[in-house]
DNA sequence: CTGAAAGCGCTTACAG
DNA sequence: CTGAAAGCGCTTACAG
């Protein structure tokens, strides 16, 4: 069943069943209804191959998830970004695009550089816990178009990729800010892996709050540690061994938060009544620890079809302005109280 | 850069380049590795969709995610199929297949019918919490072929449909087995929906468990909820109520063990000292209540990766057996323990 | 064993 | 406005 049989079904030319394909006004309308209904009846749906081949364009749009052997493998061990995974699907859906999910090792993109060689896609999205700076380069330097989800991931930030980009500093002031509102002044932070520019930013965040509201920042409640729960035990273990445990916390991520809780716990301190606890990423899991955990909500849909859209029109050709900055809000939960007079 | 532009900086006939991409012996290997060097040079992959179009094999395979709205949402709400998804991706990605990632409404699958007319994919495999048996028929009906990943998704199953099959019954065996070890014998269960195949199968485990220990079935231990965390919590406190709390659980899925956990604790009973609980699935969240929750393991992994060789030997034709069916095993965490003298 | 031709199912540019 | 033809980049069946 091709369009010719149609044609041939319909009583007109190929011609005329192409303009209905394209919804061309030249048709007279009875007719198009009559070769709608022909193609209605037989299921009839113009072969996507045989179109791209001829169109160049495969209205297909890659999902590289970069895995690596030393990091949380989305998929399985991951609760940040089946979320985003989802939300790129959608948006390209409602964009007419399908979306061809791709798994690579970060060591070994060339199943990635394939998939645009060979004409499968029209252009990719990254989404990965690690450093994706080569495989990127090596997108760009083939003139491939590819699109990052997180501002982590790359070394270098170009106008040529487009991702969309967290304001975690300002973010951070706000979680600190809430801290600061329920009358907390030691308020203690636990860094992530400061190699990473959102450690980084969202320390400086941390840091701005308390001056802006006059509290000195105490070295000695700065814990540098890493995204990972064991960092929220040690940095709590590192306090009570020291005598001198903050009243608040703010935990640079989510996993931070768990581990802090489940040593507080351990140690016989109370959350929130003894330590007021705010995370950040509001993964899922932030709802089903007790307490519930209060934590910065990361945008991570918006950011996805932002990201989906801006790049849907550089591959279409259209006018496109870079995404604006996304600020994390505030999701308050169980996990942080009232200074104890 | 197509085929033939390598033949001709190859000094040779389009034929031969051919032989080459096909593997085919007959061309001499000095000839082929020089063709090999250009083709690496000029980054030549052979046009998909070219090929496509002649062969009428696509070596896409789609994956349907068929959202419910009454339903946990997958990608956002879910923490059960993203491990699932990811599998397939990975098992269809070593057998040369790519996945086509689609979500559909349940009560709307006409994209994924258009995604088979069109010729996108040579087969399909549902991820869902609902029933999709009328998706099932349509698809099956066109005479396209498409595999489920869960039995609990379909009415009546048939051969014609891979499936990877979980014994139920048995598992739940196992898991009563274990707090029977643990010398309880005021067990209680909480059950999922009764008309889902699956939680019926382990109402029946349950039972048999029981029986076989010589224990008598108490039917107020017997209590009918749904797959969900309030029937969990709906369950304890109707227990506690009648004063009458089993002194082990076994919740018929992990959610309404977290429900259970949670009813708990806010009534003043300790997990596990005064009550043992049980979950069934193993989703990731079960390794981080307090205490981490024992619960059943579903062989998610090996269940999808079995689907996939099924599936794709039945494209391609190739000679296959029905998958055996699956059990899950036992994973101990911190959630059980020995009956208080 | 090698080469020239036809064909996969569309789209598009070109005559009539 | 309509129709016949060429072409997208491969593969395959068919002569030589």
């Amino acid at each position: 069943m091709d369009i010719f049989d149609i044609a041939k079904l319909a009583g007109v030319s190929r011609k005329t069943v192409q303009r209905v394909l394209n919804d061309s006004p030249q048709v007279r309308t009875e007719t198009r209804e009559r070769i709608l209904k022909i193609m209605e009846e037989h299921q009839y749906q113009p072969n996507v191959s045989a179109r791209r081949l001829v169109k160049k364009k495969t209205h297909t749009i890659g999902l590289f998830i970069i895995q690596d052997p030393g990091k949380d493998r989305i998929y399985s061990d991951d609760l940040f970004y089946s979320v985003v995974i989802g939300a790129v699907i959608n948006a390209c859906s409602l964009r007419g695009y399908k979306v061809l999910v791709t798994m690579a090792e970060v060591d070994n993109p060339s199943p990635v550089l394939k998939l645009y060689r060979e004409k499968s896609i029209d252009a990719g999205i990254i989404i990965s816990w690690s450093s994706v700076q080569s495989i990127v380069d090596e997108i760009l330097s083939a003139n491939f178009l590819v699109g990052v989800f997180d501002q982590n991931n790359l070394t270098h930030r170009t106008s040529s990729i487009p991702m969309p980009v967290l304001e975690n500093e300002a973010s951070a002031m706000e979680a600190t800010r809430h801290l600061l509102q329920l009358g907390h002044e030691e308020i203690g932070i636990i860094t992530g892996d400061q190699d990473n520019p959102a450690a980084v930013e969202r320390l400086n965040g941390y840091q701005k709050a308390l001056k802006e509201a006059g509290i000195r920042v105490k070295p000695e409640y700065i814990y540098t540690g890493r995204f990972v729960e064991e960092s929220g035990r040690d940095a709590v273990h590192h306090w009570i061994r020291q005598g001198d445990l903050p009243s608040a916390i703010f935990c640079s991520n989510d996993h931070i938060a768990f581990g802090a809780l489940k040593a507080l716990k351990e140690a016989g301190r109370d959350v929130p009544r003894d330590v007021s606890l705010i995370g950040f990423d509001n993964i899922l899991l932030t709802e089903y620890t007790s307490p519930a955990l209060s934590t910065m909500n990361v945008p991570r849909v918006e950011m996805a079809v932002a990201l989906v859209e801006e790049l849907i029109q550089r591959v279409e050709g259209e006018p496109y302005e870079t995404m604006s900055p996304f600020q994390a809000t505030l999701v308050i939960r169980n996990s942080c109280l009232e200074k104890k007079a």
